[in-house]
DNA sequence: AGATCCTCATGGAACGTTCCAATAGGTTTC
DNA sequence: GAAACCTATTGGAACGTTCCATGAGGATCT
């Protein structure tokens, strides 16, 4: 059960530790035979380097903490998926630690973090207070994804949810469509800009006057209870933009059950472009965002602070996409009277 | 940026670096003054114990090692919940590392666990070989999630999907059908269980010349090519039995764009009862998991062998549950005249 | 032939803790 | 009033590495 040493490996192989520890560091500098004695007796015992140790006396880890609010948001799977592959391109692990949508269990997972002494910090959609962030972030590089801040000392990288929600709106404006309502999710991160993105370019438009907002929040139940109350108005839109992919479905089931026809008799655009999104039997037209890609940044302005020596704090923002796909078509002629 | 030692609290708080350590792990041991001198200075400095010295010291770490084959799977999601909240209950930390469907990348993943030395290691949904796996497992407790095996040396928890599968084959068999198809995900974790309890339950119905079986993955592009093959081989079974939700879904989209109807001309049924399963367009009929017993289990076989110093390998197995939705119904009676 | 310069290898300090044996000083016991 | 026993605290070794200054020995230069 114990695992062998430097010292064991050097005894077997008659040298010093220091020249197993050159051997593993940088083979180059070290005479063949020394070499290959080493390996050898390495591979003999079982030998694997003790990260542990090796970061106590470097005051390193070489590990990109990643706090992420929910494991079971795919939004964050992709996210992760781009942290991954950057930060083993420069050298450095990422490890993962949930707050299950929690923020007394996203506090613990990220005191283990800084227990664990990781280089550089990544959070995900994090539902901490940002001044408690920004006191973490005097001690390391901290990233915050998928949320927005001004602060001056913890970076950010986010999509542009006003333009992506104006993507959203120029695509049913285009098709014909004026009476456009939307499904807002209150103040839950990314809401608020979709929201007042929608209005924005319904303005835009010179469709002020058919500006119409029914909040719910990010879920299928919330999507469903919205569009209940649109339907029960009396009012028909001829397109609703909900304010992600899960409440679309939402909306999308209750539209279903009530005969009505996507897109015949409403349009339905979604948020997020969610893996359940190209199902095609879904087939929801959505706003996607650079998932990978916004993992990739954070990863990167993490690694600007750790080896580039960056000080200021940078605050990224991706371009939304529009996904077009069957949920959304020209309105009824006869409906628009 | 430094962070402060044990010994700037000592100095600070004008006492010996041993006193500030046993401030931090028993607390009642030490005089009041002492202590309320230590915690003053400690929380002055923002001082926060290094878990990497001390890790080296105690030669562990207190943290149980997750890898992860892909964090995109909801299933592994909801296991990670249960390892989660087993853990923390225990005095353990979790932290996860994915593999990302790469057997590759996993190894690298569990190749860096083990660096850091982490006290345990759950490996959920595996793609490694088991010999491999057995030999990791010599030097710390590995439980193998979502798996089987029969090691003598690594612990297994999982669902038993030989009864799973009888499950699927005994609700369609009860429909009415008889020319019941598998789709397999050839050697993947669990699927050989599955394919195989398929068989076993054919032959239990006097169904042995009905037996068939293409082989694919767990994807749903792999659900979509062998749908697409036992389409083309024009002769189509009356229900499919799928590996899992995702090659349920590929299959069910081939299925619907071939003009056909499910449950009317194809019964479909899934397995792992993931989310998308309950969408009521999806509604899948499928193979439920208890997947936060499963996760808890395998904390408790872990610690198991690190705190109560269990040597024999233990194999536990939960049973699975059908769940009924709309894929699935009785065959046609003219069988497609 | 001595000085200089390589290449290869080594021993020891350091990293920030924990843990243990030892000590100082006070209190109780006989 | 000495012995025995507390309680509160301390110093130093140890954990397994890396890193640095140093050295041994051979080749090259002047």
């Amino acid at each position: 059960m114990k695992q062998p040493t430097i010292h064991d490996v050097a005894e077997r192989a008659g040298v010093s530790k220091s020249l197993v520890s050159l051997v593993m560091r940088e083979p180059d500098r070290v005479s063949d035979a020394s070499r290959q004695a080493v390996l050898e007796a390495a591979a003999e015992l079982g030998y694997r380097p003790n990260a542990v140790a090796r970061s106590l006396v470097q005051r390193r880890t070489r590990v990109i903490g990643v706090v992420l609010s929910d494991l079971h948001n795919p939004f964050f799977a992709d996210v992760a998926d781009g942290i991954e592959e950057a930060a083993t391109l420069r050298g450095y692990r990422a490890l993962l630690s949930s707050g299950f949508l929690d923020a007394k269990r996203e506090r613990a997972a990220l005191e283990m973090m800084l227990e664990l002494r990781v280089d550089g910090l990544i959070m995900l959609g994090s539902m901490m207070k940002v001044a408690k962030i920004e006191k973490v972030a005097t001690s390391l590089p901290v990233t915050l994804l998928g949320r927005h801040t001004t602060s001056k000392v913890v970076d950010s990288v986010g999509v542009d949810d006003s333009a992506g929600a104006r993507a959203a709106v120029d695509h049913l404006v285009a098709l014909g469509h004026e009476r456009i309502a939307h499904i807002s999710a209150g103040e839950a991160a990314g809401a608020p800009r979709r929201q007042s993105g929608y209005k924005k370019a319904m303005r835009r438009h010179g469709l002020e006057d058919q500006i119409r907002s029914v909040k719910a929040d990010f879920t299928e139940r919330g999507g469903a209870r919205a569009m209940t109350e649109i339907l029960a108005s009396g009012d028909l839109p001829t397109a609703v933009f909900a304010p992600n992919d899960f409440a679309a479905v939402g909306a999308m089931e209750v539209i279903d059950s009530a005969g009505l026809d996507i897109p015949g008799d409403v349009s339905l655009v979604g948020y997020d472009n969610l893996g359940l999104a190209a199902l095609p039997r879904i087939a929801l037209t959505t706003i996607g965002q650079p998932r990978a890609d916004l993992g990739r940044t954070a990863v990167r302005l993490v690694l600007e602070r750790l080896d580039e020596d960056r000080k200021t704090a940078r605050h990224e923002v991706a371009p939304p996409k529009l996904v077009v796909r069957a949920t959304t078509g020209p309105p009824r002629h006869d409906a628009r009277g």
